[in-house]
DNA sequence: CACGACGCCTGGTCGC
DNA sequence: TGCGACCAGGCGTCGT
């Protein structure tokens, strides 16, 4: 459940569930889903084995949840994790039988909530999770959204911060953009320089901003680079609000349930149909092994 | 160094 | 209906 919008649906669903609780029992059912994890899935189950989450936060499209230890020290250490292309975090009452692609389970113990069984579900184990250790970030900010903490996991400490962050540093961003030389799709799809946004984000915002998906970064006016921002935050906002995206029943929140952002789709998988804006029927491209959909008269090459 | 191609997986859909 | 090709919200690694 890739992109900003849907995993924080996910880490919004989580929060109040396991803020203050802890881990009675971790059961890792496939491996592959630990392939961030430095250790076995033993190694995995033990050490989080009667832990205490403190919180959940995201940045981009991580989360992560800092760990406390029962004597109740700060944390230093967190489960951090990526959903990949088809990863799911599901609530689930305790005890639910085996789930389809199910990888990874948490017995959760809640000091005023019921008992209740976090699931990792993963059809094509592109995600995975891990103990990881917490470090400061840079800045002193706080490390993503969800916690105060100036921490991040050190697998997300190259991860840039996403256009939501109020940390997030816009004159960088701009920087960056003018010493690049790549599509400027491209640099939106890279983590390193702004996180969150995905191929479905991507096309939407490069659609409301009029900018073609394959203008070069630094050919960008700085007024041009400002609008394109303002897209793309307006459209993170607006998917937020009607719960993400989904095509299917792959993308859904903690409790499984879809949310509404494909009805509001300008741009991506719109191919043929006509641009809301002109009329003109949206295009699809190949382009870095993937598509792009864009409007070929709003969206100039210049 | 900056940049781009490729591998990692499962399953749905489409055309023959 | 069967079967292969192609497609899908991503990341990290390894070449050039």
């Amino acid at each position: 459940m890739p992109e900003l919008p849907e995993v924080e649906v996910v880490r919004a669903g989580l929060a109040p569930a396991l803020a203050g609780s802890r881990i009675e029992a971790v059961t890792v059912l496939d491996p592959r889903s630990l392939t961030r994890h430095d250790g076995s899935a033993a190694d995995f189950e033990h050490r989080l084995t009667g832990r205490r989450v403190d919180a959940v936060v995201r940045r981009g499209k991580f989360l992560w949840m800092p760990l406390g230890d029962a004597d109740g020290r700060a944390e230093s250490e967190a489960i951090v994790g990526h959903l990949g292309m088809s990863g799911q975090m599901l609530l689930r009452s305790s005890g639910t039988p085996e789930l389809r692609h199910e990888r990874i389970r948490f017995d959760i113990r809640h000091p005023t909530h019921a008992d209740v069984a976090v699931v990792f579900v993963d059809q094509r184990t592109f995600g995975s999770l891990a103990l990881d250790r917490l470090i400061p970030t840079p800045d002193a900010a706080a490390g993503g959204w969800g916690s105060e903490a100036p921490l991040v996991p050190t697998q997300v400490a190259h991860i840039a911060r996403d256009p939501l962050d109020p940390a997030f540093e816009e004159t960088v961003f701009r920087a960056r953009l003018a010493r690049t030389r790549s599509a400027i799709k491209r640099v939106l799809l890279d983590q390193t320089v702004v996180s969150g946004i995905g191929n479905i984000y991507a096309d939407e915002s490069l659609w409301a901003a009029r900018i073609h998906p394959e203008r070069s970064a630094d050919d960008l006016s700085s007024r041009v680079v400002r609008r394109l921002l303002d897209e793309v935050r307006a459209v993170l906002h607006r998917a937020l609000a009607e719960g993400g995206t989904s095509f299917d029943a792959q993308y859904v929140n903690v409790n499984g349930q879809a949310g509404y952002f494909a009805h509001s789709l300008n741009a991506y998988g719109r191919t043929g149909e006509a641009c809301p804006r002109c009329g003109t029927p949206i295009v699809r491209v190949s382009f870095t092994n993937r598509s792009s959909h864009y409007c070929p008269r709003c969206q100039r090459r210049g």
